[in-house]
DNA sequence: ATAGATGCAAAAATTTTGCAAGGTG
DNA sequence: CACCTTGCAAAATTTTTGCATCTAT
């Protein structure tokens, strides 16, 4: 991906590119399977420049997510998580795995073709039914894991 | 629904029925289309019996979230939402659409020939790929209700 | 009888906000 | 230069916990 992919995405929405959103995204960036905390990307962004503080963090994480740019999760962990937004046609677009036992959240990628399948016949049914214009799903499965299940 | 018909699943499972649990479940079964947080079933708890605390919500709730007696959701509002369980085939199961302008939770339940088809490949790829054992599942779709796409 | 459940209040943890100062287009 | 953005600290919110008391089995 290119270093710098963010900047017309921002310069077309009208998102000033500032220092602290540069740094949020290169985070992101680096960490795209990861599912950050704010306080995680925090500390990998202070890390690089220290002066940015936590509450540019959150903010900037709100104003990615309301502009489509990141996608905020929960997994009942009481704190959310961020990762950059994946279309469903791109690559890197996933969905995860929370295990019930151990919390560990894992990510999957592996169903492209039904997904689709069932995205579009869903979509185009809510549009129809509901007037609901989708622009984006979350989809999770929680159980067990391999290493919990066994027990 | 049975008035009652939690107190099997209850006893089966080494669960209490105390009247605090029994006052949550009501409290859950009379408004089962709703998605309550924690606070709205502390309110409609204590109108009928003024003694239960909300820690006892809390703890309830993760309790028979636990037990698979109730479903634990989340919408980026910064605060948890409950509802009682049903299992994809049964009646009442249903998913959620979240209006990014108006923040309204609507209710969907007509997709059930394309979700079971879908749910069961995936669900059934996982258990082979990943070992993992699904046991729930959670799918939201995000975007614009009929209201706010108007506008 | 005994292990488990409850209420209350205090504490923890996450997220939001006000405001003066600084940065971007 | 006008407006937006930031950092800091304080505040607001939600959730968790300790402990003495009570309750279900």
């Amino acid at each position: 991906m290119d270093k710098n992919w963010y900047k017309n995405q921002l310069a077309d929405q009208d998102i000033r590119l500032t220092e602290s959103r540069e740094l949020v995204l290169s985070v992101l960036t680096a960490n795209q399977q990861k599912h950050l905390t704010v306080e995680e990307i925090y500390m990998l962004a202070h890390g690089e420049n220290p002066s940015i503080g936590m509450a540019t963090v959150y903010r900037t994480a709100d104003l990615l997510v309301k502009h489509g740019i990141v996608q905020k999760f929960e997994f009942g962990e009481g704190k959310a998580r961020y990762e950059l937004s994946h279309r469903p046609d791109e690559k890197g677009h996933h969905h995860h795995l929370v295990c019930k036992k151990c919390k560990k959240i894992i990510n999957y990628d592996d169903f492209p073709g039904e997904e689709t399948a069932f995205l579009q016949q869903v979509e185009e049914g809510l549009s129809i039914r509901y007037g609901f214009e989708v622009e984006d799903h979350i989809i999770q499965f929680y159980g067990y894991c391999q290493d919990c299940r066994a027990v």
